[in-house]
DNA sequence: AGCAACAGCTATGGCGAGTAGCTTTCGGCA
DNA sequence: TGCCGAAAGCTACTCGCCATAGCTGTTGCT
């Protein structure tokens, strides 16, 4: 009973750990094939049965690697979560900071949310209604919302957005944008990729948009940002 | 075998026929408690054995009446569809033509499908990966678009909008920002109703960035659009 | 009034989640 | 090197759900 679950500690000693290391790269295995098996038959479709058939192994197995199946779904919720903010935030470090950071991290969202749909759909949508993920699990998007809060902020800096885009109204507008044109690609063009849909071109139109929305302000409009 | 499924054609003269009405009751009864269950257990955790224990019958019963749970699903989405429809098709009705039915339709339709959650995943996210809506079932959305482009046109014509607007990219354009509303709303808000959350309140903003991603011709910006 | 269709039922099969408990493997350590 | 205990696999089983087969009582049209 407690030598499942957590196998034990580690032998103190800072050593490789074959044991443990082996361990881990069965985990990982274990959630790649959780993910295809999503990819063809629907978040909501993974079993561990199908699981355990592609890795060659009887299903009560796998129960010495997670506890449950919504076990799984958190280790693939928080492994997506953290590729995810990664990517995101390697193609804003890339840019020159400011709306082309913005631009270049939000279109590189889309593109791995894109090419990852169903684990796009298990961070975004919750289809699954049993499974609430651990807060551990959602750190990672508190932190892409201050990734996306300080490419405001520089933006508003270096005069490219009005001042009202340092705001946490500025960042749910943004997401809102960029969740429209997400859903509405993954729900209508289900195996298009970014730019080959219906949808995703419109993406440089959303940023400018944005920059409609919060326009730099005039001498007439700096009177009434004043008053706030 | 054959009595089962589509009892039979009804007898030809049109009797109010009894027995398909009451049939015809059961069968929204079962769609009722399947909203319900929806409600509670998610839209994937919708399942017959559940619907007849709160119908107080057995779950083979339920056979009679849909010829499997995806029947159930697809009979739901169809219903869905055509509420929904009505209910936009009603509020733009009320509104004069243009902007403003354009504006009253979106907003009614997103207060009916935070009000009915369940279905309006079902309609939009398609969170149940073996179930495909049939063509009937499509039927009603193709006509919201139409709805749609129609006050568009009509936006264009009393000079609300850019002529640019009358055109299915400008379609695509409004069902984005609202989906991006809305799916935002479902996903992080999951039990406030339109105007409670975080996100709702953007919708007049996001209404007035429509106006501005088609602002009238300026006398300048005519020259372009003759080259269209 | 009679009877065919209908609407319910029980029994059964198949599949997936998850638990219990056993056996085998293997790697760390004496 | 060889021991031993934990890790990792297995079989057997329960439970809940979808779906089918086939039976019975009811009901409302003709």
């Amino acid at each position: 009973m407690k030598s499942d679950r957590t196998p034990a500690a580690p032998p103190a000693s800072g050593r490789p750990d074959r044991r443990a290391r082996r361990r881990q790269e069965t985990i990982e295995e274990i959630l790649d094939i959780a993910e295809d098996v999503m990819t063809d038959e629907g978040v909501t479709g993974l079993s561990l049965a199908e699981v355990a058939r592609r890795l060659g192994v009887q299903p009560p197995s796998l129960y010495k690697y997670f506890p449950s199946l919504m076990g799984v779904y958190n280790a693939l919720f928080l492994r997506g979560q953290r590729e995810h903010l990664a990517v995101m935030r390697q193609a804003m470090a890339d840019a020159e900071p400011g709306l082309v950071a913005l631009t270049k991290g939000l279109e590189a969202s889309g593109r791995w949310l894109l090419a990852n749909r169903a684990i796009a759909q298990l961070l975004f949508w919750r289809p699954v209604p049993s499974f609430e993920p651990s807060p551990e699990a959602l750190a990672p998007s508190v932190e892409m919302v201050t990734l996306q809060r300080a490419a405001l902020a520089d933006a508003v800096a270096v005069g490219q957005l009005g001042p009202e885009a340092d705001s946490d109204e500025a960042v749910y507008l943004v997401s809102t944008l960029i969740s429209g044109v997400l859903t509405q690609a993954m729900a209508n063009e289900p195996h298009l990729e970014w730019g080959q849909d219906r949808f995703t071109p419109a993406f440089p139109k959303l940023m400018r948009l944005l920059v409609a929305a919060y326009p730099l302000p005039t001498s007439k409009a700096k009177r009434r940002s004043h008053s706030r």
